[in-house]
DNA sequence: ACTTGAATCAAACAGCCGTTTCAGACGCGC
DNA sequence: GCGCGTCTGAAACGGCTGTTTGATTCAAGT
């Protein structure tokens, strides 16, 4: 069974680059040496396939191990830039891998009626920075504080992640390669510490004026 | 002269809401009250018709003042802080503007042929903000330490403005509003300013070792 | 009144889209 | 060899896309 896959892995490498509207079923079958009718005999319509293709990019993701606070225990800080550092620089191959890339754009724009798979495969995500973050705050911040504080890092991360393209557009300023992952990874990690000991400290020194 | 104008705003609604691909000329011409042929008698075009909306989005778009650090002499925590605020929470009336919300999508996921105007819309912005965290970084600072500062404050403030479909979407915490713009805004500054502070310190502490 | 030009309209255009059809090729148990 | 189910092939389908056509309306110029 060859033409099935092949469609698979090409449909999933054009939906991650041009998008699901910008990628006609006649583009997929020529690179990937099939028949039109393939994919509506394999899979049962362009959407059926699309959403084929995404739950498979969901599966191969969970597959990777994202770093949690339980592999850290009593150094959140450590969780913290491990998680970071997996999030920002998951190393070339796994950086341009193209379910990777399809699930980064379909989290920033969401195609209609994917979004329980987007949800299944963000939930975890989130939860696991979440609950490293909850170490490094107060123990009676609110939920709201705990919800930015989250997306805070997550802005940081994510705008590497998906807005490379306008990144690379910005003024003058050197271009940022692959090579400068780590350093971004660690100016975030550093960047996050500083602003929840900060929030710590004036959360603590407005409990007890 | 109505029918052109209407098509005008009309057009920015929709490509604000539903993106290029995803509006039909004849969608367009309905909501607008207008002949299917209009479009090409006015503009040339469904492309030429999209050019002119984000080209009016652009010139609207510089009419309104982003606060920058000439205004705030002397005190560039202040101008940060007007500045994520502008860019956070920019006001009902602004924020919800069509012309606005076209800009954020181009900036995100920019179409081929208009990236000089998404270029001249983001430069000016990304510029303000540049000048602001060099004040506020060691003189010392390499450009690119400078730059990925820039974007992590940048990323704090464009994941609520671009993802925010996918940030209701998150589990159970409760899913923030308009009304957390106040909110959302003082932490990012906070965030920021203790990132940049501690910059400033481990900085100054290695070149004075 | 007549002309001129801009603006609008319904209709049709060619082209692409995803999908369907149906004939045929292949492998495999009998 | 035969029959069967799985899979592939080229072609055509209906529907939608952006665009064009040519007739028509209407206001201003002379």
């Amino acid at each position: 069974m060859s033409s099935r896959d092949d469609i698979l892995t090409t449909a999933t490498q054009l939906f991650a680059d041009q998008g699901y509207e910008g990628t006609g079923v006649r583009e997929i079958c020529a690179a990937a040496n099939a028949n039109v009718a393939a994919i509506n005999y394999h899979f049962g319509g362009k959407a059926a396939l699309y959403h084929e293709v995404v739950k498979r990019a969901y599966e191969a993701s969970r597959t990777i191990s994202m770093p949690s606070l339980s592999e850290h225990p009593g150094a959140a800080e450590e969780a913290l830039a491990a998680w970071i550092g997996w999030y920002v620089d998951p190393g070339p191959d796994v950086g341009n891998d193209p379910a990777r890339r399809l699930l980064l754009k379909e989290a920033a724009n969401p195609t209609a009626e994917l979004k329980d798979v987007v949800r299944s495969v963000l939930h975890p995500v989130y939860r696991g920075l979440e609950e490293i973050v909850i170490a490094l705050l107060p123990a009676n911040a609110d939920p709201r504080t705990l919800k930015i504080q989250c997306l805070s890092i997550l802005g940081q991360c994510l705008i590497h992640r998906v807005c490379r393209e306008m990144i690379d557009r910005l003024p003058v300023t050197p271009p940022l390669g692959p090579e400068d992952a780590g350093a971004i990874s660690s100016v975030v990690t550093a960047n996050s510490l500083a602003a929840l000991s900060a929030a710590r400290r004036t959360s603590t020194s407005e409990s007890t004026p």
